[in-house]
DNA sequence: GTCTATATCAAGATAGAC
DNA sequence: GTCTATCTTGATATAGAC
């Protein structure tokens, strides 16, 4: 069950994972099986196991890489920025928005860590905590809100007709302090 | 697939709902299949399409009653409360400690509200937009901040040793304003 | 590293009798 | 409103050959 950290991926295993990736943004979460996965690669399923031990690590796989996909992007947008939190709200939100499937694999169930590349989790957290004035506890306030908004609209959640640029704008006004 | 509003449930309806929430509250989500819900009340599987069409109106009965549920609590909370916001923060999130497969079943897809009993979202939505001072984008803005911690707490997000209670208390006070 | 064949399992749902 | 019997589907995963 909790293994050590996991191996440096294979080239092998790296195409998996990005064939994995377009899956779920093209066809969404349900599609992601290992049939599918296998199929875009011209392969069989039971191939898949030579390169992972099973559908878990594959998917941590697809996590980690996304954390580091995310760490960049994040890393970037407080990056001599005016206003880094609303820039960081305003990738975050983007992030969810172009990638729905993949943010709910990453949020929806209990982080497996001891799966994932050491250090990918934190390094796509750590904006977060600088631009929130390295103030531990609102770091993880704001990070609630963003996350919270992010699946409150992929969820669709909001009512009809709500404004919710409004919302996030709001929100971000709250986390800036005065 | 869009049917309009479902009828009024039966008390057998009824039964089979609250035998719906004890396997989700006991047992988990993964455990909430029709076999085991028939189980539950010493029947058979097939028996419970009598009652409804599909898993998909069972599940939807189950949400409709929780929000009713968390209606009455909230309302409760902010009922004649110094703070509101923190009255109602506090509720909202022992709801989700205490029964957190069926928050995630509530939230964790996209609402079927034409499969909802009418008015049920909405009422327990109403609380949260009065602690807010009657701002819907503020009012939504702390919603998703609560939502979100709620889902980081339950998914175990946080890193080991943060202070959930801080954030919690930070973002509250980022909402209430100055 | 890929294949075929298969094990294993369990889910939602329907037909039709009582 | 309940039952039995069954359909249909589709998933992860393993064994063992090539």
């Amino acid at each position: 069950m909790a293994s050590s950290a996991p191996e440096p991926l294979t080239p092998r295993a790296r195409q998996i994972v990005a064939a994995a990736r377009e899956i779920l943004d093209d066809e969404g979460r349900e599609a992601l099986t290992m049939r599918r996965i296998a199929d875009r690669l011209g392969i069989r399923a039971p191939s898949l196991y030579k390169h992972f031990p099973d559908k878990q690590a594959l998917e941590a796989a697809i996590i980690s890489a996304a954390f580091e996909q995310q760490a960049v992007l994040f890393e970037n947008a407080i990056e001599g920025s005016a206003d880094p939190l609303a820039a960081l709200a305003s990738v975050y939100r983007a992030y969810a928005r172009a990638h729905p499937d993949l943010y709910r694999l990453m949020t929806d169930q209990e982080l497996r860590r001891d799966l994932l590349a050491p250090g990918a989790e934190a390094r796509a957290g750590l904006p977060i905590y600088l631009a929130t004035g390295k103030d531990a506890d609102r770091a993880r306030a704001a990070w609630a809100f963003a996350h919270g908004m992010a699946l409150l609209e992929l969820t669709n959640r909001f009512p009809p007709g709500a404004d919710i640029d409004a919302a996030w704008e709001a929100g971000v006004t709250a986390f800036r302090g005065r």
